[in-house]
DNA sequence: TACACAAGCGCC
DNA sequence: AAAGGGCGCTTGTGTA
């Protein structure tokens, strides 16, 4: 059963079972809290983002919807029309042949007045809920015929499915929060720069770092400015084409050691530091705003709040509660175990039919394991460094259908031409600037650079899409109260009581199975995922 | 003052 | 872990 679903003002909407009549409701969250635990229908709405929040706070959680916003992205893309608005009015302008209106958060990006406010997208209920339930049943009617008109339509089904439970994972995972002990975080801040300091100055132990610095230099220099510091060592004699930190360490002079340190410990402070926490952490809890879908490959990106870039160090920050526990799990070797469900190397799928894949791998690599780790690496990802041109011609002639898959991407790339995953997603069309590009006298290297990029995709979109599967598998088979609590890429996180720790954990294994057999069927390859229970994020490795 | 862009580095 | 791809984020800097 399909039921659509409309926000309107003070919290009333609109409910249409599809093929039956829309009702207005004043108070939509008990509306769609009965319906869901007498039904439990499958919701359709126009974007979780204007629905989902305020339900959440209503305390009213659902088990399936479908996304429209994040279904017209994935049909355009397989349309290879990246770029175009995805929200429910545009695809109904769309098949109506009227003006398509631009996506309101795509035309609200860029830098804001004052440069602090970040640019989250509000949730803004409908005007008319009825006519936007109308609008969206009948986009979502004409989905499921573009749907079934792609190249594998049960696939991209299960595509659809995942990154629509996304969007619910998403939303929770930002009602929910991770836990983040402030005090801790003030506590590791003050260790590592010195206490709080006043507005827009620097802390004790960065200002320490940065006079070290002007010192061995002899002259003021600003640490955080990349230009004065070439200027700098120029003036000392030495040459250094960028202040990246690995060339720095190669420099013999005694700004570089303050000078390292000072910017390992600035980044700290900028990105992670006390204003970042006053703007995204609150009541012990770090809620980030999660965008589904965000990257091209179907990873999730953040908007604000930097979530999936929080410094190893800050780890330690991120602990249960009284009575609970963080139950940890990250995929071990996930790409090199897509590449061979993907491809259908029996030999490679054998490999990955263990534990350590790479060395099952290592007898192919004359019982080097490390061959045999940069022979893939170099297979996935394009590379051309250190052994790869050795390696690469056993890779070709031991396991030949996986080196086949991923030059077939690479060649697609640089011909112009697509690549999809496994379950549908596509990558972007080149740009009109490459297609100048590869026609003129660079032409060979911006070949050579998309055809890294497609190869690149089609392992890692279909890792994101094994994992987003994994993500919404588990997440039916948590025990209340546990919550998932962060998701990043190939790991995830779930706060529960002590006492369900055994449990969760067995549903993490359970969930990667059911994912495998999902996307892959009766496959050899296994996608072990190991599962502990900390009390801080810290001790999970 | 506002904005765009580059540099640099965090994560996977 | 590799080491490739990409993305978020802040600061500095040049230009309108």
């Amino acid at each position: 059963m399909h039921v659509v679903v409309a926000a309107g003002a003070e919290g009333g909407g609109t409910i249409r079972p599809l093929g039956g009549t829309a009702a207005r409701v004043t108070d939509l969250a008990a509306a769609v809290r009965s319906l869901e635990a007498a039904e439990r229908p499958r919701w359709v709405w126009a974007d979780a983002r204007r629905v989902y929040p305020a339900l959440l706070a209503a305390g009213v959680r659902l088990s399936r919807c479908h996304d429209v916003a994040l279904t017209e992205g994935l049909l355009l893309g397989a349309d290879a029309r990246y770029g175009e608005p995805r929200q429910a009015r545009a695809a109904f302008a769309r098949l109506h042949g009227l003006p398509v209106p631009e996506d309101p958060h795509e035309a609200a990006e860029g830098h804001q007045p004052g440069g602090t406010q970040a640019s989250l997208f509000e949730p803004a209920p409908a005007e008319d809920p009825s006519s936007e339930a109308g609008m969206v049943a009948e986009v979502f009617e004409d989905q499921l015929r573009r749907v079934a008109r792609t190249p594998d339509p049960g696939r991209f089904r299960l595509l659809v499915a995942a990154e629509s439970a996304g969007a619910l994972v998403a939303a929770e995972m930002r009602h929910d929060g991770m836990p983040w002990r402030e005090d801790v975080h003030d506590e590791l801040l003050t260790g590592l720069l010195g206490p709080r300091p006043a507005h827009g100055m620097r802390p004790g132990k960065l200002q320490a770092l940065a006079d070290e610095v002007a010192a061995a230099f002899g002259q003021p220099v600003n640490p955080d400015s990349p230009q004065q510091i070439v200027r700098a060592f120029k003036a000392a004699g030495i040459e250094v084409p960028s202040t990246r930190s690995h060339v720095l360490k190669a420099v013999d002079h005694p700004a570089v050691a303050p000078l390292l340190a000072y910017k390992e410990l600035a980044r700290l402070h900028s990105a992670h530091g006390w204003a970042w926490a006053a703007q995204w952490v609150g009541g012990g809890r770090l809620r980030p705003e999660y965008v589904v879908g965000g990257v091209v490959s179907g990873r999730w990106a953040t908007s604000g709040g930097g979530a999936l870039q929080i410094p190893k160090v800050m780890r330690r920050v991120v602990v249960a509660d009284d009575g609970w526990t963080l139950v940890v799990a990250d995929a071990a070797q996930l790409e090199p175990r897509v590449l061979a469900a993907l491809s259908g190397d029996r030999g490679l799928a054998r490999a990955a039919g263990e534990i350590d894949l790479y060395a099952a791998l290592a007898g192919a690599f004359g019982g080097v394991r490390d061959s045999a780790k940069v022979a893939m690496l170099s297979a996935m990802y394009g590379g051309t460094s250190g052994d790869a041109s050795k390696l690469l011609p056993v890779m070709r002639r031991r396991f030949p259908k996986a080196y086949a898959f991923v030059e077939d991407a690479a060649r697609a790339g640089e011909e112009g031409r697509l690549v999809r995953s496994w379950l549908g997603r596509t990558c972007p069309p080149p740009s009109e600037r490459w297609r100048r590009l590869v026609a003129g006298p660079e032409g060979a290297r911006a070949a050579r650079d998309r055809g890294r990029f497609t190869r690149n995709f089609v392992v890692q979109a279909t890792a994101a899409e094994w994992a987003l599967t994994l993500l919404a598998v588990l997440r039916g088979l948590l025990p209340d109260p546990a919550r998932l609590v962060f998701f990043q890429h190939d790991e995830v996180m779930v706060h529960c009581p002590l006492g369900l720790a055994a449990e969760v954990r067995e549903a993490v294994g359970r969930a990667a199975d059911e994912a495998t057999r999902l996307l892959f069927g009766d496959t050899p390859v296994r996608f072990p995922m190991e599962a502990v229970a900390v009390a801080c994020y810290a001790d999970a490795k």
